[in-house]
DNA sequence: ACAATTTGACCAGG
DNA sequence: CCTGGTCAAATTGT
């Protein structure tokens, strides 16, 4: 247990220092392009390969768990359809259709995953390796933008659960927000299996009563604007990680990459790096 | 003809 | 009851 929990400083820490030099290079790329010179286009290269390199390393780092790693996702996993398990398919038996006499197909039952690894990236570019299939498309309140909700392309034939959820920035509308939510389990012959497209990913546990103060769960809730936390020092950044452990980012106005990892969110400017799956553009 | 997207209804959680 | 997430029929694209 102490141990454990030591190692898990450890990688906490060390993902920190990762963040930050990942938050570093991405301004180098960010000023980078702000110079269109094509002099400059090894330096982009080369920015882009570092990033490339580091999100690596996170993804090495991040699938080392001290112990007991799997505890996590199993939970997971195994509560995520609490509503009904009759393979998606269930025709509720009578008055599922309530309210039109036009629905002939059984909706009554679909799987809502409510727990499962989360994080967010903003980008302006849509794409990766990966194939997806558009399944949505709603308005969000005080939202300009619809948010548009993709299922990979295996969810049927390989049991896929990864999706991901596209909505335009308000503040930046040439940037995304894409939340990407659980990972592929698809076998696409494609490059590497698992890559995570950015710093952390996040587990949403809804039932972490015994973390920490519930207060900042509360606080962070509620859609804001301006409350840019900038004093926060490096060095207590573990300390903070931890403090914020209970946060569950929801949205981030701003054009800022939100990174979550266990609830964490780490703010980094202008994350404009592709990811590594192919998005589909939808319009709106 | 098949595959992907659009769109509105349905459903669960808060 | 409202909102966000998912389903599936209809539509559009390849």
């Amino acid at each position: 247990m102490d141990i454990n929990s030591n190692n898990k400083a450890i990688k906490l820490k060390v993902m920190d220092q990762l963040v930050q030099g990942h938050e570093m290079t991405t301004k180098v790329q960010q000023l980078l392009s702000q110079h269109g010179s094509a002099s400059l286009s090894p330096a982009k290269d080369l920015v882009e390969k570092i990033l490339g390199f580091i999100n690596d390393t996170i993804s090495t780092l991040d699938s080392f768990e001290p112990s007991s790693p799997s505890a996590l996702v199993t939970t997971i996993e195994g509560s995520q359809n609490a509503s009904c398990d009759n393979d998606g398919k269930l025709e509720d038996s009578g008055d599922s259709q309530k309210r039109l006499g036009p629905v002939k197909g059984k909706r009554g039952c679909y799987k809502r995953k409510k727990k499962s690894e989360t994080w967010t990236v903003e980008s302006t570019i849509l794409e990766d390796t990966f194939s997806w299939r558009k399944y949505g498309q709603k308005q969000i309140l005080n939202a300009k933008f619809p948010r548009s909700y993709f299922r990979c392309t295996h969810k049927y034939t390989q049991g896929c659960k990864a999706t991901k959820q596209v909505q335009k920035l308000e503040s930046e509308p040439r940037l995304f927000s894409i939340t990407y939510i659980g990972n592929h389990t698809c076998n696409t012959n494609e490059v590497t299996p698992i890559i995570k497209p950015c710093i952390h990913h996040d587990v949403i546990l809804m039932d972490s009563e015994e973390l920490k103060s519930p207060s900042l769960t509360t606080s962070m809730k509620e859609e804001e604007e301006n409350h840019h936390h900038g004093s926060s020092t490096e060095s207590d950044m573990q300390l903070v990680w931890q403090e914020m452990l209970v946060f569950e980012e929801e949205h981030h106005p701003h054009h800022e990459a939100v990174y979550g990892c266990g609830g964490t969110s780490a703010s980094i400017n202008g994350f404009d790096s592709a990811d590594l799956w192919s998005w589909q553009q939808y319009s709106v």
